[in-house]
DNA sequence: AAGATTTAGTTGACAGCGTTAATTTAACGC
DNA sequence: GCGTTAAATTAACGCTGTCAACTAAATCTT
C-alpha cells in the first residue's frame, strides 16, 4: 500500500490553517491584494500546495464567509435562548448583529459585498447564511407568539435583516455621516430600527401610518 | 505656442466615453474582471491612453461613482420637488431609491460595495454621497415642519438611508429569501419601513416601544 | 519654410497575479 | 528496494495595472 492519506483531522486542521491565515491576511490587505502566494508562504508552502485543499481562490472564501455565518447565527442563537424578556430580544440582536459586524468587519465585508451577483452565490454559503436568517426569524415567531399578535414572522424577519445590514454596512463603509456624534446617534438609531421592526408587528400592512400625523 | 490641447468640451466628450464604456464593460464582467485593454479596445485606443484621463483604473471607478450619487440625488429630488402630500414623501423616496439601486444594479454595486475601508473614500465621491444624502434630510426637516413635530431630521435620514441600504443591498445579492413571494413582500417591506421612519419621528429616543405591547 | 514646443497616443517592458501541467519528494506495504 | 500513492514543488502560461520611452500631430516663432 502507498503513503496513507492525511487523516480527516489533519486535513481539516491544514484546511483551518490555512483558512486563518487567508482571513488574516484578507483582513489586512483586502481580498483582492491577497494572493495565494503570500497566504502560502506564510505556511511555509508554495502557492499551488493550496490547489490541495482549496478549488480556488474563490472557494477559500467561501468556506471563511460559511464560517462567519455560522458564527453570525451563534450570536442570534445566544440572543434568542437568553432569559431576556422576548419584547427585548429584537434590540438586543440588533445589537448581537451590530457587534459581529463592527468587531470583525473584514470577515463581514466577505460575507456580504464581493462579487455577489455576477456569481451565484455558493450552496454552502447560502445554507449558512439561511441557518443565520433562520435565528432572526425564531426570535420573530417567539415575540408573536408572546403578544399573542398576528403577522407574518418572516416579514418582521426580512425588516430586521434589512435594517441591521444596512446599518453595518453603511457603518463599515464609513458611509453614516455620523462623526463626532457617533455615539449618540448609534444607539437611537438602533432603537428606532427595532421600534420600526415591532411597529410592523402590530401593522404588518400598514402604510405610512396616517393616523399618526 | 505648441500644439493646443483639447478643449474642456472635447475633453469632458472623450472622458464621458470612455466612463460610458468602463461602466458597459463592469456591468457586464464586473469591476475586476474589467481590463483598461478591453475598456481602451472599444474605444479604438491604447490602455496607457486612457492614463491621460484617468489617473488609474480606481480613479475611473470614482467618477463612475461620482455620477451614480449625482443621479441618485436627482431622483431623491424629483421626490422631494413632486407635489405629492409630505407624509407619503418617505414612502416615494423610498421606491425611488429601490427603483435606481435594482434597474442599474452594477452602478449601486460599485457605489457602496468595494473595497471600501480599505482605502479611504475619494473626496469627489464623498461629496456626491453627501449630496445625495442631503436630500433625504430635506424631505425629513419637511416632514417634521409640517407635522409640527419635534426630532432629528439628520436622524431620521439615517434611519431612512439604512432602511434603503440594506434593502437594496440585499435584493442585489439575491440574499433576500423572498422566493416567488417577492412581490407581496417587497411592498410590505417598504411601507413597514416607511412605517418605522415615521415613527422614529414620533418617538426619536423611543425604546422598543412597550407602549404597544 | 523650418525648427521649437507641447499634447496625444503608441510601443515595449515589468513585476505580479491565478492557475495548470509536469515533476520531484516522501511515506507506506510488500 | 520496489511499486504505489499522496503531498508538495518547479516551471510555465496568459493575463493584469502601470511606467518609461518614444512617435505623431498640431501650433507658434523665427
Amino acid at each position: 500500500m502507498p503513503r496513507p492519506a492525511y487523516s480527516s483531522a489533519e486535513r481539516e486542521q491544514i484546511e483551518s490553517q490555512i483558512r486563518g491565515t487567508a482571513l488574516r491576511l484578507f483582513t489586512t490587505l483586502g481580498y483582492r491584494e491577497t494572493s495565494l502566494r503570500a497566504i502560502a508562504g506564510e505556511l511555509g508552502l508554495s502557492a499551488t500546495a493550496l490547489y490541495r485543499y482549496f478549488a480556488n481562490k474563490e472557494d477559500l472564501l467561501a468556506q471563511i464567509r460559511s464560517e462567519g455565518f455560522d458564527d453570525l447565527r451563534e450570536k442570534l442563537g445566544q440572543v434568542r435562548a437568553s432569559p431576556a424578556p422576548v419584547t427585548d430580544k429584537i434590540a438586543l440582536a440588533l445589537n448581537a448583529y451590530l457587534d459581529f459586524a463592527l468587531s470583525r468587519p473584514e470577515v463581514y465585508r466577505l460575507m456580504y459585498e464581493l462579487d455577489q451577483g455576477a456569481f451565484a452565490e455558493q450552496a454552502e454559503v447560502a445554507e449558512a447564511r439561511r441557518q443565520a436568517f433562520r435565528e432572526a426569524e425564531l426570535i420573530a415567531r417567539e415575540l408573536l407568539a408572546t403578544a399573542q399578535a398576528s403577522g407574518d414572522a418572516n416579514l418582521i424577519a426580512h425588516l430586521f435583516w434589512t435594517g441591521a445590514h444596512g446599518l453595518a454596512a453603511l457603518t463599515l463603509a464609513n458611509q453614516l455621516d455620523l462623526g463626532k456624534r457617533y455615539d449618540e446617534l448609534l444607539e437611537p438609531l438602533l432603537n428606532a430600527l427595532a421600534a420600526g421592526v415591532v411597529a410592523s408587528l402590530i401593522h404588518p400592512n400598514a402604510g405610512a401610518s396616517h393616523d399618526h400625523l
